[in-house]
DNA sequence: GCTAGCTTGGTAAGCGTTTTCCCCCTAACC
DNA sequence: GGTTAGGGGGAAAACGCTTACCAAGCTAGC
């Protein structure tokens, strides 16, 4: 009674609650709580029951200073830019991808009892570095989606916490996770080349400066000239990962009078889905007279109408990936100047492979949409 | 030089670094930081230069510590069953509906300086509360998507921390943000029953104990009770609020030789996904033979084919309401006594429209897809 | 010229943990 | 029976900040 009055309005128990209640030192009650030192049976027993009375649970901040570990990783999320003025013009996309990388790091975080920060990034924000640098000291470490700052910016964040960036590049101090996209391309074009016969295509490309999507064009480019087919690419065959954008794209081209390829190639599924839905309304069928194809397989890309043919990286996996990595490099840093050999520098890539649906021409699947592994192309 | 030295291989520098660099006390340096007292304008300079060349960002841990406060809120979403043992069963579907809300949240929380701390919880584990527990003493506050605490768990631990849940229901300690359901339902329903004229119906629900799933059930069935039409439901009219529920729920009654209805409302966007795509792989024309809807109106409903006819809630703006909620309960907590009119026990409804498309039997809308007011039903 | 009042900077006391010492007590060994 | 391990518990330091409190220097007012 007189401890409620302690302590202002209720505020939670302290640690110091708990030992005054279960009349030991607060010591004590972190050493039961923490399984350290193993103490006696009746101690243990005194602070549980106290514990549980107080509905006691330790404070994350105060735990984090005292054990220099916060048990947090930080996420950087670049958002798409909001078309106008307006707060959630933006609602009309959704950030399938990020979203998922997000579970699949967060799934396996959980493991080691670390927990996600979220923050997404207007990509128009002139200097988008202030509050980055403050999510760093938040956490014990930082993914970064997309390239959000400069080389230099990064040199110095990475003298704060370890770093691994998703589809960037590798630098001395940073790790870098991305999927195969030559070999997954590759397979792609290939198989729109060889198997189907296509002489003219497209490719719709992403972001400016995505690695991703540059890697993705070269490699569909050097198939291209190796078998001696047009590719028609620029500026206005940018989608830049949206639908939206993969749907405007479409609309200007053909506002323009430019003729559409035999297969246009979108960087990645959900521009691949915009440009479904322009040709759609244009009445120009697909796979019939134009045939598309995405990159990533999110889960949707099955149920479109055509089901689209893509390229599978295991999403989740991606994510899962980035924060091993990071991890790895968290736990190093303690025992610095011992084992010398850490994921810095490292660029990790992860298998990509050819997803035959109906958009590429291929005939419809009988399989079940739940199961993946079915329909996968050899 | 020798501050490298000091500290073991390089840590980040801290405040005592950067008064020792500036010659003055570390008090003066959080004054120059924080903006309080107005020092000197020559103290400010050095300051300013020393936190510039030792690149000092303050601990957040410590900062959290000493001024109670983190600037975190936690958000627990819940995390679909894993099919099987495999570690990314659940890879198939991905949590658009909540991401959307948490990228809304994250948006608002930003301009308070706020991140989020995301937590997925594993539908069967037998006790998620202790990890609920940590993640609130990592956080001011807490967002919860669904119902996974008991009402005792949840009182409990709305004495940590302020809460908001969302499609819940409001208890004397929580507050609760949902979307008009009984509104958006009766529309929708009013829409295939008297514009359509269907007389058949069957209500897809979510997953079990959803308040948001009942809520519509119910309002779709006082509408066709009203009409005096036909109405299936139950145990296998469960999709679980996912595309590959939807389908699988589907698959399974036409198996058992289920005729289907005229029209199938379903719970979700999602599991109408999976409704519609259960229907084509067995020649079932939708809207044609069978009419599908959904709710929630996720961006993928009008890429999909037939365009989904769907119930439309400001998916972000719930998101948004849930953490101006949360935040003005953690605001006003310090000044408790004083005023006592605050968010707790509050029930915050949304406003939800219907968005008629073709999936339901109207004709296509000429609308540009990435335009949303003008295919939007009266 | 002396003191009241204001500005400015420093010292130190928190914030709530974990963990390092250190002390005490018991048991075991010679 | 005296000495020594060794286990268990408490006091206190440390973690890196913010801020209350205090001291000093200045200006201004009489």
């Amino acid at each position: 009674m007189s401890s409620d009055l302690d302590r202002m309005p209720n505020q939670p128990p302290t640690i110091y609650d708990v030992a005054r209640a279960a009349g030991v030192s607060i010591a004590s009650v972190s050493r039961v709580l923490n399984g350290q030192r193993n103490p006696r049976a009746e101690t243990r027993e005194r602070v549980l029951e106290a514990v549980a009375e107080l509905g006691f649970v330790p404070d994350g901040a105060a735990r984090a200073l005292s054990a220099r570990l916060k048990e947090v990783v930080g996420v950087v999320v670049r958002r798409p830019r909001w078309n106008d003025g307006s707060m959630f013009a933006d609602e009309d996309e959704n950030l399938q991808f990020p979203d998922m990388i997000n579970r699949g790091m967060e799934i396996v975080a959980q493991r080691h009892g670390f927990d996600l920060l979220i923050r997404s990034v207007d990509l128009h924000d002139p200097d988008p570095s202030r509050r980055i640098f403050a999510l760093a000291r938040k956490s014990d470490g930082l993914i970064l989606h997309d390239r959000v700052l400069s080389v230099e910016q990064l040199e110095r964040l990475s003298r704060l916490v370890p770093i691994v960036t998703l589809a960037g590049v590798p630098s001395s101090t940073t790790a870098n996770v991305h999927c195969d996209n030559e070999a997954g391309m590759r397979a792609l074009a290939r198989h729109l080349i060889h198997d189907h016969g296509y002489r003219t295509l497209a490719y719709l490309c992403g972001h400016k400066g995505s690695p991703d999507s540059m890697r993705r064009g070269a490699a569909l480019a050097a198939e291209a000239e190796a078998a001696g087919v047009t590719l028609a690419e620029g500026e206005e065959w940018r989608g830049g990962y949206q639908a939206a954008g993969g749907a405007r794209a479409i609309e200007q081209l053909i506002a323009h009078g430019v003729p559409m390829p035999r297969a246009i190639v979108c960087a990645n599924d959900q521009s691949a889905m915009g440009v479904l839905h322009a040709l759609a309304r244009h009445g120009i069928s697909v796979p019939g007279d134009v045939a598309v194809t995405g990159f990533d397989d999110i889960p949707v890309a099955r149920h479109l109408s055509p089901q689209l043919t893509s390229v599978r990286q295991s999403i989740q996996g991606l994510g899962a990936t980035a924060f091993e990595t990071l991890y790895s490099m968290i736990s190093r840093a303690p025992a610095a100047g011992a084992v010398r050999e850490s994921a810095r520098g490292k660029d990790i890539a992860l298998p990509a492979e050819l997803v035959r649906r109906e958009s590429c021409g291929c005939p419809r699947s009988a399989a079940v949409p739940s199961q993946r592994g079915s329909e996968t192309g050899r």
